[in-house]
DNA sequence: CCGCCAATTACACAACCGTATAACAACGAG
DNA sequence: CTCGTTGTTATACGGTTGTGTAATTGGCGG
C-alpha cells in the first residue's frame, strides 16, 4: 500500500511559470506533439491533475507558453541595445551581430517556433501574439535604421527593414538548423557585411569589440 | 449486415506515391500530429491497414514523405533555371525572384517544412536528407554567382552564397508565414535590389519580364 | 472459365491522449 | 491546537494512436 505522494504548497505564478517552462522545453524537444499533460507534469514535478487546476484547457496552457516565448524574445532582442554603444552604427552593428549568435541562434528557439507555427494558422489568438511580437522587432530594427546618417524616406525605410530582417531571419535559421556548418562568429560576419550592404553603409567596422559582448538569456 | 468495402487493385508504386502525397497534405495543413495513419489512409482512399502493406513503420512513411518533399523542391529550384534567360545576371535575377514569389512562397511549405523539423533533430537519416538538400540549393546558387562578371575568391563565394541565400529565406519565411503583409511582388523586388547590393551588382533591371514566368509547381 | 495468391479490408489490442471528478493533506486563520 | 480552505494527488473514462493479425476478394495465369 503505497503512501499517498507528499508535496508541498506553492503560490500560483510559481506554479504556472514551472509549467509554462516545462511546456515550452518540451516542445523545444520535440515539437508540441511532445508536450503532453502527463510529460509537461512530470517535468514540473507535479501530478498531471494540477494542470487543469490553473489551466481550464490545454489550448490555455499553449498560449500562455508561447505568450511567454515571444515576450521573451522581444525582451532579448531589446537587451541587446541597452548596453550597447553609442552612435547609430554601432548601436545597429550590435544588434544584428547579437541576433545572429547564441544564445539567439539555437535549436531550441527553432524548435520552438517550428513547433507552434501550425497552431498559429489554427488559432487566432496565437496568430495576433506572433503579428504582434514580429512586427514589434521589425520597427525596432527600422527605428535603428533610420538613425543612420543617410537620406532615405518612408518606403525605403520599410523595404530596407524587410530586407535587412529577412538577412537576420535567414541566417537566424540556417544557423540554428545546423549549427555545425558554420564556423563561431562566420554569421555574424556575413550579417553585418550583408545589412551594410544592402543599407550602404560600413557596419563591419562599426563594432568595437569583437568577439560581441553577447545578452544574457532571459528567462 | 453492410457488406465488405469494394476496391481494386493499384500498382506498388501508385499506393505508395499516393500515401506519401496524403501524408504530405496533412502534415503541411496539420504539422505531424494531424497525419495519423488513419487520416492519411482516408485521404488516400484506403484503410488504415493498408498503410502497414506498404510501409514497416510509419518512422518509414514519415521519411519516404520527407524525402518526396525535399527532391520536389529540389526540383522546382532547378526547374526555375531551365526556361531562363541568356546571361548570367538575368539567369540570376530570375532565380532569385522565382525563389521568392508564388508558389515557392506559400503557407503550406513553411508548414511542411516546420512540421519535420523536430524528427530532423531526432533522426539521423532525416538529418542527412535535409542537409544533402540544403547544400545543393546553396551551391546552385552559388554557381550562379560565380558566374557573374566580377572578382571574387572561393571564400568569398562562400560568404556570398550564405549572405544570398539568408535573404533568400528569410523573404520566403516571412511572406509564407505571413502571406498578407506584403503586396504582390514586394518581395520579390526587394530580394533582387538585396542580393544585388550584397554582390555588388544591378539584378533589378536585368530581369526583362516582369510579371516573372513562374515555374509549375511539381508534384 | 477457374483457381490461386496477394492486395486489401476488417477487427483487435495495448498504450496514450485530454478531460472530469472525488479524495486527501498542507498550512494559515482562529 | 484545531479547523476549514484549497492546493494537490489519485483515479476513472471515452476517444485516438500505432501496430498486429485474421478474413476476404480482386484480378491475373492457366
Amino acid at each position: 500500500m503505497s503512501a499517498r505522494r507528499p508535496y508541498h504548497r506553492e503560490s500560483e505564478e510559481r506554479r504556472r511559470d514551472d509549467l509554462i517552462a516545462a511546456a515550452l522545453e518540451l516542445v523545444a524537444e520535440g515539437g508540441l506533439r511532445a508536450a503532453t499533460v502527463r510529460e509537461i507534469a512530470a517535468r514540473a514535478g507535479v501530478t498531471p491533475g494540477l494542470i487543469r487546476h490553473y489551466f481550464a484547457t490545454k489550448d490555455d496552457l499553449t498560449r500562455a507558453a508561447y505568450t511567454k516565448l515571444m515576450q521573451g524574445m522581444t525582451k532579448d532582442s531589446a537587451a541587446a541595445l541597452e548596453n550597447a554603444p553609442e552612435g547609430p552604427l554601432p548601436r545597429l552593428a550590435g544588434f544584428v551581430a547579437a541576433a545572429v549568435s547564441p544564445p539567439v541562434v539555437d535549436p531550441v528557439s527553432v524548435g520552438l517556433w517550428a513547433g507552434f507555427l501550425h497552431d498559429l494558422r489554427r488559432d487566432a489568438t496565437m496568430r495576433e501574439i506572433h503579428t504582434t511580437n514580429y512586427l514589434a522587432f521589425r520597427d525596432l530594427l527600422q527605428r535603428l535604421i533610420a538613425d543612420l546618417p543617410r537620406a532615405a524616406d518612408e518606403a525605403q525605410l520599410r523595404r530596407d527593414a524587410i530586407a535587412c530582417n529577412a538577412v537576420i531571419d535567414g541566417l537566424w535559421l540556417e544557423g540554428s538548423v545546423l549549427p555545425d556548418a558554420f564556423a563561431p562568429g562566420e554569421l555574424a560576419a556575413i550579417a553585418l557585411t550583408s545589412v551594410g550592404a544592402i543599407l550602404g553603409v560600413d557596419l563591419a567596422s562599426a563594432l568595437p569589440t569583437p568577439p560581441l559582448a553577447l545578452p544574457e538569456r532571459n528567462s
